[in-house]
DNA sequence: TAGTGGTCTAGACCACCCC
DNA sequence: GGGTGGTCTAGACCACTAT
């Protein structure tokens, strides 16, 4: 079976057992198949279909227990905004809505910024946006994103309420968005942001800033989020 | 080499390795010895190094690059709590320092728990203790502990001061932490914990529940930490 | 071209859980 | 006892990086 088309077969087997639960067609508390059963359906040995299975776990769809099986967890009640492992956030059982503040536009860095760029970052600019996002109708994040300009023509253009932004890079400019960094922090709400979020000045907000690396050299994604907690809380499994 | 002793090669592999990285001997920047030196220096097989250096690189120690090695990163500035996997704390490049600040006692589970309890936890009751840690001097670490009471003999004799948690449990009662699972918000500091903190009440405090599974049934470590991001914040790698 | 990490095969033995 | 996941062996081919 040896990846014939591109993408790694661990990550096919991954893919279609996370869509299976989050169906619905596994639910809480159902076995998946064992290892060796999954080996014979996707034609493959144990090591590959393990690493597909480690990843459900470490994302908490699955625990796996020694001697019984991989046991398909209850949905999540927060927000997996943690861990993102190169797919779009998880929102768990919820609904995420998505409100482009500011459309991505070409600019260069800001002044201090938290990461440190390469000299070819530098020279090339970024290219910015903004995006609300509302989880079950609630605002709840708030996310500025800088993305280094290199090799993405006409990037701009791109309707992104519509397609998620990490598909748009990967559909249309082969870019994949691969490991990353972050720093979280306990912060007061700015007025602006407060107000966003329909919430009080000096409220404490999640923040965290983010940089994830892609396939591309020098092309980094950078994140700076911000997240109300008031009504909702991120979950996080390890 | 089949695991003569009770610990997995590959934690082995990952502990030598990392306790060479934290002490020095491999610096930022360095390459580390390949997989296949790896697996000469070890007597063993590349899944087995690899699945220790997939571990330090969850955990920012080092960067694999395709083509060219794995490379020890810089140390974190940043407070490692978030991923600990098993050990204990990593707080990077800082000092921390633990004070107890309400010794281990015996005693029933609180009213309303975060989290669900099983009938034989609720039956045994749980083991409470409270520790402030400093990082670099700073108060910055408030964690409440709740251990469920099963086969802890003793327990609340232990001088934990001097030995970690984890220490503890593993050497005198063979409990060993595995995976877990946690919830994270943005809160206001109550009265109390500002004082500890030495900051102004209401001030953002970063807030985590955290269960954490062992390898006894029935037994698991509760943990509610309160985390002062005036001066750090954490860090965390995916 | 040589060496690296990324993926994969085809087996093996063990410890743990359930019946 | 039979099946499960946890660990491990001994190879293989591929894609990427450096030279």
């Amino acid at each position: 079976m040896q990846r014939s088309s591109g993408t790694p077969l661990y990550k096919k087997v991954f893919e279609e057992l996370k869509s299976k639960i989050d169906s619905g067609l596994y639910k809480m508390g159902d076995l998946l198949p064992s290892e060796n059963e999954l080996c014979k359906l996707y034609f493959t040995t144990r090591p590959t279909v393990r690493q597909a299975l480690n990843d459900l776990s470490n994302l908490g769809y699955i625990v796996r227990q020694h001697g019984k099986g991989s046991i398909v967890s209850e949905p999540k009640n927060g927000l997996g905004i943690l861990s993102l492992k190169g797919s779009t956030a998880g929102v768990g059982k919820h609904n995420l809505k998505t409100a482009i503040i500011t459309k991505p536009i070409k600019q260069a860095w800001p002044e201090s910024f938290e990461f440190e760029l390469t000299p070819e970052e530098k020279e090339a600019g970024s290219i910015y946006l903004s995006r609300l996002r509302y989880v079950d109708g609630l605002p709840t994040l708030f996310e500025e994103t800088y993305i280094s300009n290199i090799d993405l023509p006409r990037f701009t253009l791109h309707n992104l309420e519509k397609n998620s932004l990490f598909e748009t890079l990967k559909n249309y400019h082969d870019v994949e968005v691969k490991e990353g960094e972050q720093k979280i922090w306990a912060i007061e709400a700015s007025k602006d942001l407060a107000e966003m979020f329909n919430i009080k000045a000096k409220k404490p907000v999640l923040h965290m800033k983010r940089r994830l690396k892609t396939n591309k050299k020098n092309l980094f994604i950078y994140s700076f989020l911000y997240c109300n907690t008031q009504d909702f809380f991120i979950q996080d499994y390890f």
